[in-house]
RNA sequence: GGCGGUGUAGCUCAGUCGGCAGAGCGGGCGGCUCAUAUCCGCCGAGUCGGGGGUUCAAGUCCCUCCACCGCCA
């Protein structure tokens, strides 16, 4: 490992949630710039879980007759499964129910309070039991009194001075010390804070609700479920992974280089977040990048709709290579974007089967019947120009990719592939391999043509592992690649690795099968409600 | 209502400092035959949302209107 470390989160997702596409495109999303830095022999930390405590858990595990606890250690699962089946490289799975979790948010709770940024206070009002929040917008409150959706409270509550930071955190985004991406998110975080900022309820009474982590100097209230997750980004580092000194609360990840979240929960991280992080007297995250939504077909997905999509589905449809792939390359990260689908057919055929796979099935099927050899040798005038395009793409694909601009850094590697689909066709080695008898040049032609679609083709499997670590190590070891891709490691900036074939080419399965548009199935949960 | 954003080809979008409107996909035509009906080449009469202004020159800068989106209220 290097020295330079790198610390990514998505959000703890809520364990009561039937795992979607959001989660897993987030989750993507991480695990492919994880795998981008850990090639480039980063220290990497890649920290998921999921969020257990709260009412709504309370209520559907009392729904269940389990307690709390055993509902969850179930339902965790679900997301556990999705993303071993997603390859996701997460090095720790944190659980807000882990006892170190709890003990530390105990023990950053006893902080805030000796500090002094929280103190007691009586609120009155109406509450919403699905949200976990008091309602303040008066027409909302109409509605949600019609619906039977809350209920009017009285209590004692516990409250963070968060208005103390207002200041500081508009300073800290303004100055850069905290990014917010893409830039129209973090206008809207500095809008939001040209209001004045209130406190934070921080507690529930138990009375109400005894699922949660109890308050250290006030037994009878348990943390409110937001303060218990936000908590995580450190308390994880501080018991998961193995060398944190046992004296701090955060570890030597921290701050994070990226916090990933949904537009959704923007204002919990950028200010509820970052204002405890102050009090805490704890550096900032360095990024907070939030990403957009999917929509289905057009719609909003939501499960009101029926129309969320199970990512198992998908994956046992697609693959996992191909879903993730999609993900990354269809919409700019930050955006929002559509899933159908045809675009996911049209998207695969076109990148994945045409392009990508149809080069690697010319490349090894040319090589493979050739004695299953590439022949080493300097590059010519031929093939020169292929090879300098390729390292261009590659240094603009490895700036973008670390910038999160997964879209457009996939999009440069495809103009590389173009190029390299364009000089076997110019120089039509099939041809050469039948000239090269009578004619040395052609053999010479035919060898440097050959070597150079390998060379760029395992160039690519390389640079492209991060994204489809599955099929990539196949393309790897078709090529005839030396051990497993997902052990290599980059010396220096060289992209552009020269083929060897000590491993022997191989024809092999094609990489990504075209797939027929009519044979795919429907991916909504009403399609499959319909089908039971 | 306030703040911000978006509107460019059938679809998704790129267009830097103002300088002859672009890419990918889909579609059409042609070529190749190593390859996964793949690959390569060629094919664009788009009011750059409408209107006005500045300028030798505006998709780009300014004003205004319309539509949609986000955040706040």
């Amino acid at each position: 490992m290097g020295d330079e470390r790198f610390y990514i989160t998505t959000p703890i997702y809520y364990v009561n949630d039937v795992p979607h596409l959001g989660h897993a495109y987030t989750t993507i999303a991480a695990d492919a710039i994880s795998r981008f830095h850990r090639m480039r022999s980063v220290d990497v930390f890649f920290l998921t879980g999921t969020d257990e405590h709260g009412q709504k858990v309370a209520q559907a595990a009392a729904a269940r007759e389990l307690s709390e606890q055993a509902h969850c250690d179930e339902l965790h699962e679900n997301f556990r499964a999705l993303w071993e089946r997603l390859d996701i490289s997460n090095d720790a799975f944190i659980r807000t129910t882990d006892p170190e979790h709890k003990e530390q948010v105990k023990a950053a709770l006893r902080k805030l309070w000796d500090g002094g940024w929280i103190y007691e206070q009586d609120y009155e009002g109406w509450y919403s039991v699905s949200e976990e929040m008091f309602v303040t917008d008066d027409t909302e409150i109409e509605r949600l009194k019609a619906a039977g959706k809350v209920e009017f409270v009285k209590e004692s509550n516990y409250f963070f001075k968060m208005s103390a930071f207002q200041d500081r955190l508009v300073g800290a985004i303004e100055s850069g010390e905290l990014v917010i991406q893409p830039d129209s998110r973090r206008n809207e975080v500095l809008g939001f804070l040209r209001q004045p900022l209130g406190d934070l309820s921080i507690s529930r009474p138990k009375s109400r609700l005894g699922w949660g982590v109890e308050l250290p100097f006030a037994t009878d209230h348990v943390c409110y479920v937001w303060v218990d997750a936000l908590l995580n980004y450190c308390t994880a580092l501080r018991y998961l992974n193995d060398g944190t000194p046992a004296d701090d609360l955060y570890g030597p990840f921290w701050p994070a280089d990226y916090h990933l979240i949904g537009k959704d929960i923007l204002t919990t991280h950028s200010v509820y977040w970052t204002t405890i992080l102050m009090a805490l007297e704890l550096p900032l995250p360095r990024r907070i990048f939030a990403h957009g939504w999917w929509t289905f077909e057009g719609q909003k997905m939501s499960k009101s709709m029926g129309n969320v999509v199970d990512p198992n589905r998908l994956i046992d449809e697609f693959g996992a290579d191909a879903l993730r792939y999609f993900a990354l390359r269809q919409m700019p990260f930050g955006q929002d974007g559509d899933f159908a689908a045809a675009g996911l057919v049209e998207r695969i055929n076109s990148d994945l089967a045409n392009d990508l796979g149809n080069l690697a099935s010319r490349v090894l099927n040319l090589v493979a019947r050739d004695g299953g050899t590439f022949t080493p040798g300097e590059p010519t005038a031929a093939t020169q120009p292929v090879i300098d395009g390729f390292n261009a793409a590659a240094a603009d694909f490895e700036r973008d990719f670390a910038a999160l601009g997964f879209a457009t850094a996939l999009r440069r590697l495809w103009e590389a592939l173009a190029a390299t689909n364009k000089l076997i066709q110019d120089t039509e080695p099939w041809r050469l391999c039948k000239e090269r008898d009578e004619d040395p040049a052609a053999g010479a032609l035919y060898d440097e043509v050959m070597r150079t679609s390998g060379s760029i083709l395992q160039s690519l499997a390389a640079l492209l592992f991060p994204v489809m670590p599955g099929q990539m190590s196949v393309l790897w070891e078709s090529l005839g690649g030396e051990g497993s891709l997902a052990d290599y490691r980059y010396a220096g900036d060289r992209r552009f690795l020269s083929v060897s074939s000590a491993g022997g080419v191989e024809k092999g399965e094609a990489l990504f099968p075209r797939i027929d548009a009519k044979s795919v199935p429907s991916f909504t949960e009403r399609a499959e409600q319909q089908s039971e």
